[in-house]
RNA sequence: GCCCCCAUGGUGUAACGGUUAGCACGUCGCCCUUUCAAGGCGGAGGUGAGUGGGUUCGAUUCCCCCUGGGGGUACCA
C-alpha cells in the first residue's frame, strides 16, 4: 500500500489540508505502508518556494513525517510530456484550438448536458478524448461508488498551447508513476476524479482505490478562513495549541470511534484509525472543542514536559516554578503569560479589581494579612495557606473576601495562579513589598 | 444553468431495520472551592431537513421526490 499527501503550495497549509495530511499519514502508519510527499506547484503564478518551506514546516509541527519526497511536479515536465504524446499517438487525445469561449458556445447551442467534443487540428491545446458514450465509476472508500455518465464530461484541456500540462493530467500521472494505491483526499476533487480515471485508463495504467474526505467548514459554516481565527496550521501553533492535541482534534473532525473514545494518544489513533469509517458529512472547525482537548493534554504532560513547551513558545527560559502553578489553569500556551505575567513582573493595573477588593474592608484585611505572612517560620505552600485560613477564621469571613484582595495587591488582577502557591513562589519579601504597595496607595506599583 | 457529494440536538460524532437515539464540546444549574480554570453531579437541548411517497411486520437506518448546504463546471490546483 502507498498512499501521498500532495499540498498545492499556493498558500498557507490550512487545517483541511493538514486533516488531509493526517488522514493520510494515519492510514499509511497503520497499515505499514508507505507515505509519498508531493507538491504540486504546477500553478506558476501561485506556487511559491516560500509557501513549499512553510507547508514543510507545518508538518513538521504536526510531527508527521513522510517516507518519501517531497517530489516536485514542477520537475516532472519532461515524463508529463512524454505520456502527452503517447495519448496524442494512441488518438486518447488531440489539438484543439476551441477556447473556454467556443465550449460555452457549445453548450449553449446544444445544451448543457451534452459534453463538449472538439475537433482535431493541428495545433492549440491538448485534450483528452472522452468516450461518448460511456461512464466511469470512482470505487471510493468513503463514498462507495460515483458513476458519471460521459455525457456530462467536456473533452478536459490536459496541455495549454505552450505544452504545459495541467493539474488533472499531472497528478494521474504522478499518481500512477509513484504507484500509489489510494488517494486519500478532499471531497472538492471528487469531480476531477472521473477525469483523472480517464487520463490513467488511456494510458494503460492500473487506477487507484480513492478515499474522498468530506470538507471542513468554518464555524458558521461556510468555507473556512482567515476571518474565523485560526485557520492554518501556523496559526494554531501561534495560538498556543500542541500538536499532539491538534492531531487529536483532526482526527475526530469527521471520524469517530465506535465506542465513543475522544481522547486518543497518537498510537492509539494510529492504531484504530480505519479511513473506510470516515464521516461523508462535512464538518465545522470548532475552536472551543480544540481549546478544551487541548486544555486535557496540558494537564496530562508532565511539568517539565509542559515548561519546555511553555520556554519555547514564549522564547524566556527558567519558567519551571511559574508553569508548576499555573498548568491546571491553562488551556493552551498563550493562557500562560496572562497568569504568569502578573506574578512575574508584577501587579498589573486592574482599576476595577483594584475598586471592587481593595476597598477600607479590602485594606483591612490586607492589613491581617500582612501580620499573619510577616512573622518568621517556613514560607512554604503549606505554610502559607496555614497563614492565610487561620486570618479567614479569625475575620469570620469566606475565604474569598481573604484571598482576593490579596490577590488582586499582588497581581492587579482576580485572575492568577492558586493564591498560595503565588504567595510562596513570590517568597516572603516580596509577597510583603507588594501587599505593602497596594495599602499605600490602593494602586500596586509597578515592580 | 448543468454535474456531483452531503443531511442524527448549537457543534463533532455513535448506533451493521426493532434501543427511552448514546458519547463529547458548548450551554444551564448545583457541589467543591481560592476568583477564574480544573474536577464532580445533574438539567435543557435531536422524533432524526420534510408532519412527502415507497419497501418492510417494523425505518434515523434502504429507495424516490422535495428542500437546504457544499463541491465542481478553467489553457487553477
Amino acid at each position: 500500500m502507498r498512499v501521498r499527501f500532495a499540498p498545492s503550495p499556493t498558500g498557507a497549509l490550512h487545517i483541511g489540508g493538514a486533516r488531509t495530511a493526517l488522514y493520510n499519514w494515519l492510514t499509511a502508519r497503520h497499515a505499514g505502508a508507505t507515505l509519498v510527499l508531493r507538491i504540486e506547484d504546477t500553478d506558476r503564478e501561485r506556487s511559491t518556494p516560500a509557501n513549499v518551506e512553510q507547508i514543510l514546516q507545518a508538518l513538521r509541527w504536526l510531527e508527521l513525517d513522510w517516507d518519501e519526497g517531497p517530489m516536485f511536479q514542477s520537475q516532472r515536465s519532461e515524463r508529463h510530456r512524454e505520456a502527452l504524446e503517447a495519448l496524442l499517438a494512441n488518438g486518447h487525445a488531440y489539438r484543439s484550438t476551441a477556447t473556454a469561449e467556443d465550449v460555452r458556445a457549445y453548450k449553449a447551442a446544444h445544451g448543457a448536458e451534452r459534453g463538449f467534443r472538439g475537433v482535431p487540428e493541428d495545433e492549440g491545446a491538448v485534450r483528452l478524448r472522452v468516450p461518448d458514450p460511456g461512464e466511469t465509476v470512482v470505487n471510493d472508500m468513503i463514498l462507495g461508488e460515483v458513476r458519471t455518465d460521459h455525457a456530462h464530461l467536456d473533452d478536459p484541456v490536459i496541455a495549454r498551447v505552450d505544452g504545459s500540462v495541467l493539474y488533472n493530467f499531472a497528478v494521474a500521472i504522478d499518481d500512477v508513476d509513484a504507484g500509489i494505491t489510494h488517494v486519500i483526499r478532499g471531497n472538492d476533487h471528487l469531480s476531477n476524479t472521473p477525469k483523472q480515471l480517464l487520463v490513467i485508463e488511456a494510458l494503460g495504467a492500473q487506477a487507484p482505490v480513492y478515499a474522498h474526505l468530506p470538507l471542513l467548514h468554518g464555524p458558521d459554516g461556510r468555507k473556512l478562513s482567515k476571518r474565523h481565527g485560526a485557520a492554518s496550521v501556523q496559526e494554531l501553533q501561534e495560538a498556543g495549541y500542541l500538536p499532539g492535541a491538534v492531531r487529536n482534534y483532526l482526527a475526530l473532525l469527521g471520524w469517530g470511534t465506535e465506542d465513543d473514545t475522544t481522547i486518543m494518544s497518537t498510537d492509539e489513533l494510529i492504531a484504530r484509525f480505519d479511513i473506510a469509517r470516515v464521516s461523508r458529512n462535512p464538518a465545522r472547525f470548532d475552536e472551543q472543542k480544540l481549546r478544551w482537548l487541548n486544555g486535557r493534554y496540558v494537564r496530562a504532560m508532565s511539568t517539565a514536559e509542559l515548561t519546555r513547551g511553555v520556554e519555547d513558545y514564549t522564547g524566556r527560559p527558567g519558567l519551571g516554578g511559574l508553569v508548576e502553578i499555573c498548568q491546571e489553569k491553562m488551556q493552551t500556551l498563550a493562557d500562560f503569560w496572562p497568569l504568569a505575567g502578573p506574578v512575574l513582573d508584577g501587579p498589573i493595573d486592574d482599576p476595577a479589581a483594584r475598586e471592587r477588593w481593595l476597598g477600607p474592608e479590602g485594606r483591612a484585611v490586607l492589613s491581617d494579612v500582612r501580620a499573619a505572612l510577616g512573622g518568621p517560620g517556613g514560607f512554604g505552600r503549606e505554610q502559607v495557606e496555614e497563614a492565610l485560613r487561620a486570618v479567614v477564621e479569625r475575620r469570620g469571613v469566606k475565604p474569598k473576601d481573604v484571598f482576593q484582595p490579596l490577590r488582586v495587591a499582588l497581581t492587579g488582577t482576580t485572575v492568577s495562579p492558586g493564591i498560595f502557591e503565588t504567595v510562596a513562589l513570590l517568597g516572603r519579601d516580596e509577597t510583603l513589598r507588594r501587599i505593602d504597595a497596594a495599602l499605600a496607595d490602593g494602586a500596586p506599583a509597578a515592580a
